[in-house]
DNA sequence: CCTGCAGTTTGACGCAGATCAAATCAGAGG
DNA sequence: CCTCTGATTTGATCTGCGTCAAACTGCAGG
């Protein structure tokens, strides 16, 4: 606590806890990704960081950032522009569970995924899950039968081939098409 | 743009906007809160924030705020708390969007307006619904008619007493309770 | 190679909440 | 006081996704 937390390599998921004990996945994490932005405030991180494969995890002490974020102007904007991508990101995700049905979640959280992995040098059509059924469905607020049924779905419509947790994206177009939609809800 | 904005009196609701025109209501916010934090990465606010009765905003340069951070430690310190708080709040949405029933949504938004009534030296039990039950749903990712069904409902059990915008708290203890119990989904 | 287990897929069924519709209510303006 | 309009309530019906259940797959350990 009271430090924040860089992950160099690897993946990992981070999950918020209930005072009854259930939990839900709060995000995904991937290189170069800052982790535990939301402990400043409460001296408690509200999120277990859990690696989904082996990571490597540089620990960054807040006292030491906030020095020299006042001795570095540019340091000091850069960690303000990365809590604010958090938040910005953060009303995505409550837009995407507050208002959409479980196609143009899944689609959004494949897009989100694919871009992610193009910005850091890999395929942005194809990629491994590294997380299960039932922590993308945590993360989506979705059960994993109805993430699984609309992988399977998707993949009888000839936009992705899944095998397992490897998985190629067809048609992004369509995928992107179904996110923009907003067919129903809210 | 490149500003904060600090709500010195009043209330407002902030939006954040759908590609397609769709929008969903991100937060309210009043007396004290700091709003516009997730333009700073950006360059643009994805939020339109409105004002639901009379309301005073403070405009605050990004520029000069980082300026002042690196003078004064204590009010750097207080900054990245608020911007974490936030995170943190975020993260409470994304449980209660993703993880909870109706009952269970409406009565957390309810809890945490009376909590945050009551921190500002009004009645954490009797107060005024500033928004339409059409813009509660927006923020619980409920239609207007859920909501308004389960005001309904609360208060044939006994737990509220509403009359229009009034609403008056009975029985605060069995809204914790609803909250805490996570019947059930997720 | 066999076994066990966690993860996944697929089907059948039920329900919470969305949708559609209509009636009522409250406040603003004349 | 009357009217108009947007907000709210309430009912009836529909549906997407949760729930329950069962079979299948792939991998780790013996």
């Amino acid at each position: 606590m009271h430090s924040l937390y860089a992950l160099r390599s690897g993946f990992m998921k981070s999950c918020v806890l209930h005072e009854d004990g259930r939990e839900q996945v709060a995000g995904f994490h991937m290189m170069g990704d800052l982790m535990g932005m939301d402990a400043i405030g409460s001296n408690q991180h509200l999120c277990d960081s859990i690696a989904l494969e082996d990571s490597d995890v540089c620990d960054i002490p807040l006292t030491d950032l906030e020095t020299l974020s006042r001795e570095i102007p540019s340091l000091q904007q850069h960690f303000h522009r990365i809590m604010s991508r958090e938040i910005a990101h953060d009303y995505g995700v409550m837009l995407l569970l507050g208002s959409m049905r479980a196609e143009e979640r899944l689609a959004a959280f494949l897009l989100n995924l694919s871009q992610r992995f193009a910005a850091r040098g890999y395929s942005s059509t194809e990629f491994h899950l590294r997380m299960t059924r039932e922590e993308i469905g945590s993360y989506l607020g979705l059960k994993l039968e109805t993430v699984s049924r609309t992988l399977s779905h998707f993949q009888t419509e000839g936009l992705l081939a899944v095998q397992n947790k490897h998985l190629r994206i067809l048609k992004i177009e369509a995928l992107q098409e179904l996110v923009g939609q907003h067919s129903c809800r809210s």
